[in-house]
DNA sequence: TAATTAATACTCTAACTGAGCATAATGAGG
DNA sequence: CCTCATTATGCTCAGTTAGAGTATTAATTA
């Protein structure tokens, strides 16, 4: 049952990266070939570990050190988008959080909002009216062609679900069921059978804007319960800049003086002592991060009724 | 930036498979040669996926349909434990849960308590004695031998978050950062530098006991807010067997009136209108699961300050 | 019949969440 | 100088949730 495991016939590994940064309260993604790519390359032999592969050549690039790395996905399917189907690849997706850009106005790499891949996962300002205005109108007739009656009320809650009415419900975390929901209606370019007119934002080639959609919703999961947020932030911030920089991640709005509670509850952050008059309004103080705090904040919340221990 | 991925020297693909059951209110994982191993094997090549690979092997194996199929991580690390140095293996682990098991009291495959592995991340019946018995009095040292201050100090504030006192606080989801801790205190016998004496838990080969770690620490976060407990238990059960369960897997006692509450409120379960007189007490109601709630669940709580949108 | 075990129904309190009001401190424009 | 727009910040409030405990019901076993 436990045979040596022999060497496939063709087979590379490939390192896909979703490197984030933030600047003007966007949300930017590492491109590369008009925007089309996400970096990706061959996994240099030489290199003792995956993630060490992957900082090596993401340092080499942007001259600037990546401050968060995590693993994202692995694909090795055989009929992979992109894939010529003779040599198997094995594509290992990461999301990199870095703090600086690399030079502003680049062309290839360029830093993108990804809300250019993904227009209707920005709430920031509200509803997205695309949801309501185009996408789903458009579902509407692929749950209608679902064949038999179950089939088509599963549609349906899938699109409930995902998208909610369009204006009230929305969960923020679903960004990768809704693309794959709208892949399967063939309603984005990348689709197998695409239909004639697809939902605006903009595709890439292969599998990317999927492992982006991934990135994201990993994201956006993870700064609920762990501040990876910082390592967006300069050093120091007002509290104003994080809560643009916390909704410009999860594309929602949040209440100022909550937002200012929790954080403070949370002792996430020190005063710096100085202010800052940049914006019109009364100076806000100066933070910064208090790196020991994100140790500890390693216990999560729990959502099952523990009782404490006997 | 994107050179097409050249086939690295000699790569070979294997599947690790955490293989999850619940009997007897002990949570089991499918394990080979003495429980030394978990399953694992080639990835073959005429599979379109990965996951229709993995589910064809373990299917075959197991007799049993594999109920949830989640991937959990990839490695590829050159120094990897079990690998010879000259051919890289890249190993993906997958996490699987299924109802029933095989055969009882088979040799090979045997499924096995995970708690023999881990004997301190059972708090069912209170603070697992070991902890605060042996493994604290032995990390004390290695905190001790951290050089300079700051790096003492760092390895207490680990120790802290991951073990606790050993009495009050306990977070059951850092299965892995604590098996991460003893690794490298060297107190368990896979380290590279183990101690004399490890801390008691069964080993495993190469580095499946880390994998086995990431499967439980997965599982114990998903529970949490998706109800996967669904794909071990039994057609039909009573709301104590799923306490149980859930217990099982948590490694933690719950309040039972609150448990109830919880399930309850969130509709999972319908009672199928018998009950049963197995246990020696006032009968229970039997019950069966909401398939249709599943979906429907699959929006989590949030824990930033959101306002509803504008 | 009494003791035991389990199921189930409520209640209580502290903490947390989403929301809003009020006030303070600044610069811009008249 | 005065007013207004703008941003920062302090505080309150109601509804909900989480952890805990009390009480009652319905069966089995000694």
């Amino acid at each position: 049952m436990t045979p040596p495991p022999a060497p496939s016939d063709a087979v590379a590994i490939e390192l896909n990266a979703v490197l984030v940064a933030l600047t003007a309260n966007q949300p930017l993604v590492l491109t590369l070939e008009d925007g089309t790519l996400l970096p990706s390359g061959p996994f240099a032999t030489e290199h003792p570990t995956l993630q060490s592969g992957l900082r090596a050549w993401v340092e080499r690039q942007t001259h600037h050190p990546l401050g968060y790395v995590e693993q994202l996905y692995t694909f090795a399917d055989r009929n992979r988008p992109g894939s010529d189907g003779r040599q198997r690849i094995v594509s290992i997706s990461y999301l990199g959080l870095t703090r600086e850009r690399l030079s502003a106005g680049a062309r290839d790499p360029e830093w993108r909002s990804w809300y250019r891949y993904f227009p209707w996962e920005d709430w920031r300002t509200g509803p997205a009216p695309l949801i309501a205005e185009t996408i789903l109108p458009r579902l509407g007739p692929w749950v209608d062609a679902g064949g038999d009656a179950g089939n088509r009320r599963e549609r349906q809650q899938r699109v409930e679900v995902s998208f909610g009415d369009g204006r009230e419900t929305w969960n923020e975390d679903l960004v990768l069921q809704r693309y794959e929901l709208l892949y399967e209606a063939g309603l984005v370019p990348e689709a197998k059978h695409p239909a004639a007119d697809p939902v605006p934002g903009m595709p890439m080639r292969h599998d990317h804007r999927r492992i982006l959609a991934t990135g994201i919703a990993r994201l956006r999961a993870k700064i609920k319960y762990r501040p990876v947020f910082f390592e967006l932030m300069p050093p120091e911030f007002t509290l104003l800049q994080l809560q643009r920089a916390v909704e410009a991640l999860a594309g929602r709005p949040m209440h100022k003086q909550n937002f200012r509670r929790l954080i403070d509850q949370q002792g996430l952050v020190e005063p710096t002592g100085a202010s800052t008059t940049e914006a019109r309004g009364r100076p806000a103080k100066l933070f910064r991060f208090r790196r020991e705090v994100v140790l500890e904040r390693a216990a999560a919340g729990s959502k099952l009724p523990l009782s404490r221990p006997i």
